[in-house]
DNA sequence: CTAGGGTTAG
């Protein structure tokens, strides 16, 4: 910008005469407007100055204009007062330009100082005014200024109109805005000068682009301008479509383009998401030759939209100098794309090409740092340089410092941030609380919340969702309640994201039937909302509800599911370990995706489903075929194999995966160390832990030492697990103990237990689980007095111990069995055969193991009790109505009882039958009189729990529900059949069952 | 004295 001034000067005739006349000068300055040359109009007029010559008339106004556009204040001032006492301060074009300089700079009172002393006004003088007004965001003094005018007889011309419709637009008066449409059309302003045509439809695109489409159709003439604010209006609202489709109108009605043409279109294309479309106008670009940096900077974006990087590297490179800008626009490419290490090597190069970074710069890199190990410090570090060159306060530094701060969980930071930052908005606010929101700090998101609405900044959808987030249980219903209210009495636009969260308040509330009302009334729904749906029916343990909602979803409002849908509907079956059911969507999956073998994650949820439902050696065959693989398919593999009992197979496809250079992390090792555990490798488990920390780097967790207390614990090395507990970095969890206590049991420690027990209940003193665990230590070793006072304290506590349900899955449809239960229609049949079982096992060899009725009575009491367990039934009425040869699978939601575990392995042996039953904890394959689990089955494992729990629970389930529906039958995952078994009456029965796990 | 854009949360 400051090499023309020589260069101009130089080629101008008047500058070799040196001449002191000042026409000369005028001549000079007139010279320099035409070149719009604002700087070398000020260095002339300096010049002048120095001289003691003033401008005239007719150039004064000149140099003020450029005073104005240069923010030259001081300068202008000086001009101002330079003049004040000649004649040249009550000339009309003076002051107008003077009116037009202070309120360029912002001092519109200045201006309106000059304008009360001026005794005469045209209708240029009041533009100038009213223009001044707008400049300094003073709408409504536009407006007065406007009816003054009109008082005086004055009539408005385009200037004036230009300016009135940029008043109404930032005003958001529709009406107003109309008025002076009339005006123009009534005193033919309109049609006929290009500036109000456009402004016009600039106006109505901010309220409605059809109206606005209607003006531009009726233009007789029409310009690049007003192609131009049609085409960007569109994008506006969204519809890239018709943007583009309008940019082709316009080639083809032959308008020329110019550069913003370029520009806008080239948005559009970006967010349309069309490649071949943008790579079109890419080409166009070149072929009209408009090359600037700002083009250049936006195809960059563009490919970045389209995820096509290369494109948008070579771009870059192919620019040889570049600004800041650009670089930040390549910048947040890579960083997009989360390419950490060639973000940083790119920041490098910028700072080494001498490019100075600046607050975008920062506001790109900020999230980085979330993903670095030294994250808080370079974090701290751009903090830092924000601080120096006096950005901390901005706004969107200081978003971006609040997010990063709060990845880092660092929240006291984040709000010290938030609280120094100035002009925050509803994103700032937003960001903010959601930060609050993650952290589960209800009381100061609402205190936020609260702050917005002082500040009044209008809440938006997000802002609610976000809040919404913050709570959990009772407090949710009620705040969200309140908040409902809220968002319907503002207004507050719902989008599905925030009706999605209404949703989940109302059903997580138990307010079933008002979350479904929020949910059907909503006009919008996608799959989205319908997969949050689904999932929150499954978090709420409500199986049945989950299928028919996917049945009605698929069928009646035929929503097309896709893989995420899939992958919800696959987690009941795996839970509820039904393995034709699992198949069934296994086949229609294939069907309705092809490329199902390229969707890792649902491949992998399929693999998991097979192995849990009992299946491993489906879950190979899927395993084996797949083209490619992730981690997360051989930790599934591993698991599958450990849930089973295969700790050799575990162990090596352990090795085949490092072999294979996959790299194992955390969940590979809790898989692989529960392995050992089941299969009792407990040397190959020690060797295995110390290598994930040597070997692998990986610091080990909690659930990782809760592994290896559990090993050590099982394998009866219980002091040693005692050391690891007392020993290891963090503090123990409950999990930690009951691993301890299992072992305890299984090796007859009272006295460990005791302590371990103590600990537990401390941690969780209302898991009726824990006190049964203590029971059963207590009840094998005889101690009938401290089972009976755990029974107490139990009931005190008015804790109830979950009632024990074996299932079997027979063509789709599940019957479940409770101990003693007489519910089923087979019942008859399904009690002689577990008779005459009895009778065979026992010739056999079969003793029933009486210390696995936990209730103090005679013996021929416990023998009733015990040989009508859930197990037993469940097996029975497998022999009955499972084909012969094909094996029986039965799942139970506790852990099998000890007795039921001996009598299966007579069973198998007697029947030459695979029984494989799915307890809570792993598979137990029984063949031939043995269990794959070697009789390591006695052990509780507490991760599994967490792998199998949210277990569906069936107690819950079936009977609170206000249909007590004992099965769900589906031979096909969209046609769903009515259930055909009863449970409601083996409520009772469940009430008798006592602490027998 | 006047119309269209420009790079900003996750």
């Amino acid at each position: 910008m400051e090499v023309p001034l020589s260069l101009s000067l130089q080629k101008h005739p008047f500058v070799q005469s040196q001449t002191h006349e000042l026409k000369h000068w005028n001549s000079i300055i007139k010279h320099h407007t035409k070149l719009k040359d604002d700087l070398a109009i000020l260095t002339t007029y300096t010049q002048m100055e120095s001289l003691g010559i003033l401008p005239d008339t007719a150039t004064l106004p000149l140099v003020l204009k450029a005073c104005g556009r240069l923010q030259a204040i001081e300068k202008g001032k000086k001009l101002h007062n330079s003049i004040s006492s000649t004649n040249l301060a009550s000339d009309i074009r003076v002051q107008t330009a003077l009116v037009n300089f202070y309120s360029k700079c912002g001092m519109l009172q200045n201006a309106l100082n000059v304008f009360d002393e001026m005794t005469e006004r045209d209708v240029v003088s009041w533009n100038a005014m009213i223009s001044g007004c707008v400049c300094c965001y003073e709408y409504q003094k536009a407006l007065r200024l406007f009816s003054q005018m009109q008082k005086g007889n004055l009539k408005a011309n385009s200037v004036t109109i230009v300016e009135l419709l940029q008043v109404c637009g930032e005003l958001l008066e529709l009406r107003s805005g109309k008025e002076i449409h009339g005006y123009s059309l009534r005193h033919g302003l309109f049609n006929t000068n290009p500036h109000v045509d456009s402004s016009l439809i600039g106006f109505y695109l901010k309220f409605d682009p059809w109206i606005a489409s209607l003006v531009f159709q009726t233009l007789a003439s029409r310009n690049t301008i007003s192609w131009n604010t049609m085409i960007s209006g569109y994008i506006n609202h969204g519809d890239f479509l018709k943007a583009l489709k309008l940019f082709i109108l316009m080639l083809n009605e032959g308008f020329k383009c110019d550069s913003i043409t370029m520009l806008v279109v080239i948005q559009a294309c970006a967010e349309f998401g069309d490649h071949g479309l943008g790579m079109q106008v890419h080409q166009l670009v070149i072929k009209f030759g408009y090359n600037n940096m700002h083009i250049v900077n936006s195809l960059v974006n563009m490919y970045n939209k389209y995820a096509d990087l290369k494109s948008s590297y070579e771009l870059f490179t192919s620019i040889p100098t570049k600004d800041v800008a650009l670089w930040n626009s390549m910048l947040s490419c890579y960083v997009e794309s989360g390419l950490i290490n060639e973000s940083i090597h790119l920041l490098n190069k910028m700072q080494l090409e001498g490019i100075k970074v600046n607050e975008r710069t920062i506001v790109i890199i900020l999230p980085l740092c979330a993903n670095l190990s030294n994250g808080l410090i370079n974090g701290k570090s751009l903090h830092a340089y924000a601080f120096k060159i006096g950005k901390e306060r901005n706004k969107h530094i200081g978003n971006s410092l609040v997010n990063m701060y709060t990845l880092l969980n660092c929240v006291e930071d984040a709000t010290k941030v938030f609280n120094k930052m100035k002009d925050i908005d509803v994103i700032s606010c937003n960001v903010f609380i959601s930060a609050l929101a993650n952290n589960k700090l209800k009381v100061q998101s609402c205190e936020i919340f609260t702050k917005m609405l002082e500040l009044e900044i209008k809440p938006n959808s997000q802002t609610i969702t976000s809040i919404l987030s913050a709570f959990d249980g009772i407090d949710l219903l009620k705040f969200g309640k309140s908040i409902h209210g809220y968002v319907m009495k503002c207004g507050i636009e719902i989008d599905a994201s925030l009706n999605t969260a209404l949703t989940e308040m109302y059903i997580n509330c138990e307010d079933e039937s008002m979350g479904m009302r929020v949910f059907e009334e909503f006009p919008e729904k996608d799959l989205i909302s319908w997969n949050s749906l689904l999932s929150t029916y499954i978090k709420n343990n409500q199986p049945y509800k989950t299928l028919l909602l996917f049945h009605h979803m698929v069928t009646r409002v035929k929503v097309k599911p896709n893989f995420v849908t899939i992958i919800n509907i696959l987690s009941l079956y795996t839970h509820l370990s039904n393995l034709p059911q699992g198949k069934f969507l296994h086949a229609y999956t294939l069907r309705r995706f092809s490329l199902l073998n390229y969707d890792l994650p649902l491949v992998n949820a399929f693999i998991t489903m097979y192995s849990r439902c009992g299946s491993l050696e489906y879950a190979e065959n899927l395993f084996n075929v797949l083209p490619k693989t992730n981690l997360i398919s051989w930790n599934a593999m591993i698991a599958g194999y450990g849930m089973h009992g295969n700790g050799d197979e575990a162990m090596l496809t352990f090795s085949k995966m490092v072999k294979q250079g996959f790299t194992p992390n955390r969940v590979t090792f809790i898989s692989a160390l529960s392995a050992c555990s089941h299969s009792g490798m407990i040397q190959k488990g020690l060797h295995l832990f110390y290598s994930m920390i040597q070997d692998f780097g990986i610091t080990p967790e909690l659930v990782h030492y809760n592994c290896l207390v559990d090993l050590l614990a099982r394998g009866g090395l219980l002091n040693e697990a005692k050391n690891v507990i007392d020993t290891m970095p963090m503090a123990p969890d409950a999990a930690t103990w009951r691993a301890l206590i299992v072992g305890c049991r299984v090796y007859s420690d009272t006295h460990l237990a005791k302590t371990a027990f103590e600990n537990l209940i401390e941690l969780e003193p209302k898991n009726p689980g824990n006190y049964v665990l203590l029971s059963n230590i207590y009840a094998a070793s005889g101690l009938w007095d401290e089972v009976k006072s755990l029974r107490l304290i139990l009931e005190n506590k008015g804790l109830k111990k979950p009632a024990g349900r074996s299932w079997i899955v027979i063509k789709s449809q599940l019957h479940f069995f409770a101990a003693g239960d007489k519910s089923h229609p087979q019942s008859e049949t399904i009690y002689r055969k577990l008779t005459s079982l009895l009778t065979f096992v026992k010739e056999m060899g079969y003793v029933p193991d009486l210390r696995w009725v936990l209730h103090d009575e005679d013996d021929e009491r416990k023998m009733v009790r015990i040989s009508c367990h859930s197990e037993k039934l469940a097996i029975a009425f497998g022999l009955i109505n499972v084909s012969g040869g094909s094996r029986i699978l039965i799942t139970k939601n506790l852990r099998i009882c000890g007795d039921c575990h001996e009598f299966s392995k007579y069973v198998s042996k007697l029947s030459r039958r695979m029984i494989i039953i799915r307890d809570a904890t792993r598979f137990h394959h029984f063949v031939d009189g043995l269990c794959s689990c070697k009789d390591y089955w006695k052990q509780f494992q507490f991760f599994w729990v967490k792998i199998f729990i949210p277990l569906i629970d069936m107690t819950r389930q079936f009977s609170i529900g206000s249909n007590n529906l004992g099965c769900i039958c589906f031979s096909n995952p969209l046609a769903i059949q009515h259930p055909t078994i009863d449970m409601s009456s083996s409520q009772n029965s469940s009430a008798s069952i006592g602490m027998q796990e």
